[in-house]
DNA sequence: CTTGTCTTGTTCGTCCAGCGAACTAATTCC
DNA sequence: GGAATTAGTTCGCTGGACGAACAAGACAAG
């Protein structure tokens, strides 16, 4: 039950119905194709009529193309639909601490090209970097089709309505102008966001793992933390992604777990990220405090990383599992907080962490059980992401494809 | 940016068109009446004719009326129009653990009648008891017009599609049908909602503190926070009420704030709850632990309560006053959790707590500042809620009158 | 008092788009 | 080959947005 705002609304014109029966019938050819006409005028619940026209002006745009005659039992047999993703490519960009990630990819989330090459911290030199690595690629793959934008995904907060950075830390950015800079670069349409919140997105519109082409996630309430050199969320809640007023929101890596608990990057003391991120891991193995110096040297010179922990673990070393399970026990304190303040349908865990989920889970499981106040919520499911298929270039992905197949916003 | 839900969806029909442009005319008489017809063309930005069958049909239904012409400095004098919202009754009622309230209020949120008793614990004997009083107070003042609904407000989970309370602790209440039982009783429309999103709802709908009348909170992001017997919370996201893919969100009174805390009544250890409860206070002062036996002892024979502590602090007790700030301390720990999660535009607090405003919001504010992530977050406004005025009650009324002015979901 | 001007509110013709019925096309079964 | 069945198109009808013309007040100038 959203509220109109009366001094911001979309009014219903004589186009309006059209409009959002077009996008209906682009959803249902996405998520069934390949589908006929008369099968979609029944699941609209439309007469075949209207579908024809809808479907008519669909095909003029390049939207859905029409495939084989299908077989039918009885009847004339029914020519079959599919949306048109080949034909429409988008970039997608990773920008990371240590690498930064081109790839190209159709509008079903299948990967056409993938670079990469070191993050250059200047943001002019990295934004003609990636302008130019950009056309490169596509001019490499122009017989593909055309380029419909850019989907940029970045650590850090962002401002996606303006385009800026706002602050972005592990870079040492603050208030960069990303996406004007690349238009002006490029040409092209550019979409920026947090990779928490890209990665949800991918979620939601791309569905859960590598399978390209069709639907995203039917899910109207998770949560998607990757656990890496930070901890980093995307919340989804009534179907829509938690942005927040100051486009801030969804940072449960800073949440409060112990009042006198290590210090963290943040500068605050006890956050979720302090006690979990990778970086807490090998230091608590390695029996240090993680203090900011400590966290540096860590991540510059890392003689030990949470990988080799995790096969030490699995090679019997004891103080290796014993610091994994306690990374998990406070894992679960974190996931606990969002079962109880978002209720969500599942939670879903990336990160380098997921390769000693069969140490993790219980403690994880356990925190929540002893936390979650009904039972339902209790066993919310916890399910880890294939550490492949780069759920981050996915989001840039999402970030460009998305709005052909929105919802339109009325009142 | 909204999914489109390919196995549910709203098509657009004939007319579609006609109910969203009816729905944003009647919001914006709600939020500028007294306006004319010439005037909601203007904002509407459609020809005067449109505007002319538009409110006819409002009319004819009874949802606006028109009012007395007003003055204008050339040309025909307009005749001004306003929502009806005298004639359109609303029984509200807030159950809580002492006692029950019942109040009879029109759709603007105005009072007509407020009356209370001592909760039954029973439900069918709780439910026979509201339905004779609703009735009853109809009766008398059904000269003000129709009755559009009941609005019940409970402390606990509540599922408000089936119309079931999950888990209403306070009550010893679990899975009772509540909505069903009123309709059967009463033959009106019923909404039923847990207390803390009830009164964000309030908030969202009816707008904050007295005033009748008019538009709601314009504000798309904001946590609404009691602190009371227990600490309940209500959440607004991207303008929408966040319930959970179970019901149970908003739970942030159970969030873990200390890993070996206090044990809680939900049985976890160290929520935000066991430190922050006006029981929690009380034992604080008292120097006691808060162990269950010891909130049940409190809770009924409350020789110390909250307001007693307050007053003492006022009146020079040191110790009184170190149990305030202690648990300003940790309100403000909970406050930085919703503050990095949610990124909300405000913050409000109801409960007896506020009338020790002076006094803890200097340790809220330190701990929100000390664990934000940008200057923006660590801004967020922390506004206290003046304890009259019955939110909750509100909230029933929102709960009531909020679908008839909500926007249309399509797509 | 009349006329002109300006604003509000209504009426009416036009056209877009949903909706149903009739019609054509293609295929299987008898 | 014809009946039955399903797919897809065409066409007339109607609700509703949209714009223009028109009636109803109100004030000011002459």
């Amino acid at each position: 039950m959203r509220a109109i705002n009366p001094r911001d609304f979309n009014r219903a014109t004589r186009s309006t119905s059209r409009q959002i029966n077009r996008l209906i019938l682009l959803n249902l050819v996405r998520e069934f194709q390949p589908i006929s006409r008369a099968d979609l005028a029944r699941r609209m619940a439309v007469g075949r009529g209207m579908v024809t026209t809808l479907v008519k002006e669909l095909l003029a745009e390049g939207a859905v193309y029409e495939g084989a005659l299908a077989d039918a039992p009885r009847g004339r047999r029914p020519k079959m639909l599919h949306v048109q993703t080949r034909d429409r490519l988008v970039a997608a960009i990773d920008i990371r601490f240590s690498r930064t990630y081109v790839s190209l990819s159709d509008f079903g989330g299948n990967q056409i090209a993938l670079e990469s090459f070191g993050t250059v911290f200047d943001p002019d030199q990295l934004l003609d970097e990636l302008a130019t690595r950009v056309r490169r690629l596509l001019r490499a793959h122009t017989a593909g089709g055309h380029c419909e934008g850019i989907g940029v995904v970045m650590p850090g907060m962002v401002d996606r309505r303006s385009g800026r950075v706002l602050n972005a830390p592990q870079l040492g950015w603050r208030d960069v102008q990303v996406e004007s800079g690349l238009v002006e670069r490029t040409g092209l349409p550019v979409h920026i966001e947090n990779s928490g919140a890209a990665c949800a997105l991918a979620h939601m519109w791309l569905g859960p793992g590598e399978r390209g082409g069709g639907g995203g996630s039917r899910i109207r309430d998770f949560v998607y933390v990757t656990v890496s050199d930070g901890v980093g969320t995307g919340v989804v809640v009534n179907g829509e992604l938690v942005r927040g007023h100051g486009h801030t929101a969804g940072e449960f890596g800073h949440i409060p777990i112990s009042r006198d608990g290590p210090r963290c990057l943040c500068g605050a003391q006890g956050c979720l990220e302090a006690h979990t991120s990778n970086l807490a891991t090998v230091a608590r193995y390695l029996g240090h405090d993680l203090s900011p110096a400590v966290a540096r040297e860590l991540l510059q010179q890392s003689s030990v990383t949470v990988d080799e922990v995790i096969r030490r673990a699995g090679g019997g070393d004891e103080r290796a599992r014993a610091a994994l399970v306690e990374t998990g026990r406070y894992l679960g304190l974190g996931l606990a907080v969002m079962v109880n303040t978002l209720n969500p349908a599942q939670i879903f865990i990336g990160g380098e962490i997921t390769a000693a989920w069969d140490l993790i889970e219980a403690p994880i499981r356990a925190e929540i059980e002893g936390r979650a106040l009904t039972r339902q919520a209790a066993a919310t499911p916890v399910v880890p992401e294939p550490g492949g298929g780069l759920p981050r270039l996915r989001g840039a992905i999402a970030l460009v494809a998305a709005p052909a197949f929105a919802a339109p916003q009325v009142g």
